[in-house]
DNA sequence: TATGTGACATCAA
DNA sequence: CTTGATGCCACAT
């Protein structure tokens, strides 16, 4: 049973616990897991999130608050609208103040 | 088993 | 500001 997907499993338990109107990074969930170089892998877990569950990956981007997953949702703005219906504003597909949003597991979720 | 991959992060120029 | 290179590691094939 447990053995395979477990990482991702760990990423996604992460991911859904992200409060809403607020984001996080990949970094810092993969800190969070223990491996900030791990990243890239948090990523992937995104990628198959939809098969597994529904996962609220629109709060997920990279460390400088772009939205660089936003050509994997059906609409190129869909991911801009999802954050901004929790209150985060977006310019040119980034977060403003982005630091204020950010919500950090390894802080707040611990 | 081996090779390729990526919705990242970080540094250098 | 942009572009390029490198590390990184779990998953896909």
């Amino acid at each position: 049973m447990s053995k395979e997907k477990d990482y991702f499993k760990s990423v996604y338990s992460v991911v859904k616990k992200i409060p809403n109107g607020r984001v996080t990074t990949y970094g810092a969930i993969a800190n969070y897991l223990g491996s900030s170089k791990s990243a890239r892998i948090v990523g992937w877990a995104m990628n198959k999130s939809h098969i597994y569950q529904e996962i609220p990956a629109h709060r997920v981007v990279n460390r400088v608050g772009l939205l660089t997953g936003k050509h994997h949702f059906f609409g190129t703005n869909l991911m801009r609208q999802l954050l901004e219906n929790e209150g985060i504003k977006i310019e040119k597909d980034r977060i403003i103040d982005f630091k204020s949003f950010f919500w950090d597991p390894s802080v707040e979720l611990k």
